[in-house]
DNA sequence: TTGAAAGCGCTAACAA
DNA sequence: TTGTTAGCGCTTTCAA
């Protein structure tokens, strides 16, 4: 009763051209007279056609679809992140035609990627995060199935795109270095992340650099003051703690930390941060007073707490567009770059000062 | 080089039967001898062989898709709800053989949902939340597209199904208010989404009902108290916001409130929950000692606060899963009910003792 | 510049 | 019980 079920065929007929000079008209391959161009064209724009995608992509074999694959996991799903991710991936691949399918996977878990790799709705496919041990980046390479992965890998086949964790980890900690604070402490989760070991690595670079400066001046120092300098190295020492999951393992943490012997808590994400907020709260221990934090995302989660706090912000709508345009261009046949690195911004905010 | 390109002809041509044949072994439609049967299945598990459902889908009109459509707004679209949501739809969908394509939507802008549509890219709609005057809902039935609303709205055309946010609300009000609590206030963010004006109802309801109750008592006082009854009413009339949106509004609305007018604030969801426990903190207010604090969702925005929050809890996984299934009832050509209302569970905290 | 015809991989009458 | 034959709506050689 629509337009709807009007095909390229009716509008062959009642346009007294062929279906293929239809077809012309539209794609813009092949020759074909402007004029009959132009009338098809007027036709369809008139009677709102659209054709059928489903059956355009039957016959170049091709969907139409990217398939965007989300963690499952209870938790780790609730992040803002996957949501921003999804608003830039499906903007741009909306601007170019493609829809957007979703498959939720988990680590032991990939049968809905697999299925839709397997029923070939999708021409190529986004990683919205990286697992040391990768089942979804197996199935795709055993399938031939294009895809990009935000987050970072160390397989180098991978087209990968990311923010720079590392660098963003290490200016951070750098920063805080810098403003006098000496003991630091870094909280993360999943260390089979590969941002986890970024941010790590990223951490301890900043640590360790600062130790080598204060070394240089210890030593300068150090022709008057003894051994006064072997002492802030070893202040210098940070503790790490990795695999961090609820507020349980976090309170324990924090009052470990608590004794002093540490001033500054790094979390690595914005939920870390507010158990850890939380914690040092019913500890009644002042932020920034008597202990600073810093946290990644810069997020909601953080939003509605009583001090900003120190953040690195990531423009992830941006990531998410970036990485489809990636994908769009390897659908085309195109030779891309393999790895994708985009800045970040730092927010030193009250919670550090 | 895989299996994967295999045709049902290919299967037909080796086995030495028709293609047809080898659609009934499959599909079990129509008469097929057992044995035959069983050939083709063992040729089709030994080699793996999975059918092109983009091919089946041209032939049969049908995609095996479903869109879900999701709110494209930046703040909005953070909230746990909807991811959660998609996880229950996407395992139900899943286990049923098909894919979940999103379209991201604003009020002002539905082209993702549109281009869907006319795309024929899915066979069914779900929505993840349903407003006054749905642009949504009006492009889904003037398509024909067969969807199914999560939330309430007036129409009763529209198949709907949602949490009792009414009852909710109602009971959760009532219980706080018999725990002599007197004097309550609602905050609430969009006023155009239907759920806010169920959960503003029961508000109301609660406090009008407990209002009757003194009146009630306040009749058999008044024999020998006079007047007193006529203050107590006045003070259960309880302010109301809506269209709450950041955290400048809620410090300006808790500063109004704080002066001892009112003993509880309820929040419409967990971000302007924890909005109204940071302008408290801020201002020094004890909870509950000096105001009690109460919210929905019970998600993990508030899990990393201080003090466990008074919530309703709605299993949003299901929800997601039964909107799938009443979907799929559809598509299969069964009538289903207009309307579904799931329960919920209340969690009575420490932010209202 | 245009059109006829053969597919894309599958389903579904209709025969056999 | 099985096979034949048309399609589904579009693209794409290959001729004209």
């Amino acid at each position: 009763m629509e337009e709807k079920k009007m095909t390229i065929g009716d509008i062959a007929q009642t346009l007294g051209v062929s279906k293929t000079t239809v077809s012309r008209a539209m794609s813009g391959k092949g020759r074909i007279g402007e004029e009959t161009r132009k009338k098809v064209l007027d036709y369809i724009a008139e009677h709102n056609y659209s054709p059928n995608v489903i059956a355009k992509g039957l016959a170049q074999s091709k969907t139409y679809n990217i398939g965007m694959v989300l963690p499952g996991d209870y938790n780790v799903a609730e992040l803002p992140f996957f949501q921003k991710c999804m608003l830039g991936i499906s903007r741009e691949a909306s601007a170019r035609g493609y829809d957007v399918l979703i498959s939720m996977v988990t680590k032991e878990d990939i049968s809905q990627l697999e299925r839709a790799v397997a029923n070939r709705k999708i021409d190529g496919v986004i990683l919205t995060r990286t697992l040391t041990e990768d089942a979804s980046i197996r199935c795709l390479k055993e399938n031939d199935v294009p895809f990009v992965a935000i987050g970072s890998t160390a397989d180098d086949e991978v087209v990968q795109i990311d923010n720079d964790h590392l660098r963003a980890c290490r200016e951070l900690t750098g920063k805080i270095l810098e403003q006098g604070v000496r003991k630091l402490a870094l909280i993360g989760g999943d260390g089979n992340l590969i941002v986890t070991a970024d941010r790590l690595r990223g951490f301890q670079e900043a640590v360790a650099d600062s130790r080598k400066k204060e070394k240089g001046a210890g030593k300068a120092e150090a022709e008057g003051a003894g051994k006064a300098s072997e002492k802030a190295h070893v202040e210098t020492e940070a503790p790490v703690w990795l695999n961090v999951e609820d507020s349980r393992e976090v309170e324990e943490i924090v009052g470990q930390l608590a004794d002093g012997s540490v001033e500054c808590i790094v979390s690595m994400d914005d939920y870390l941060c507010g158990l850890v907020l939380n914690a040092l709260q019913r500890r009644q221990i002042a932020v920034p007073e008597q202990m600073k934090a810093a946290s990644f995302y810069d997020s909601t989660l953080l939003e509605s707490r009583m001090i900003p706090v120190t953040s690195i912000r990531f423009d992830v709508e941006e990531l998410g567009k970036k990485a489809c345009g990636l994908l769009m261009r390897i659908l085309d046949g195109e030779e891309v770059e393999r790895r994708t690195l985009l800045g970040y911004e730092l927010c030193m905010r009250r919670s550090t000062q």
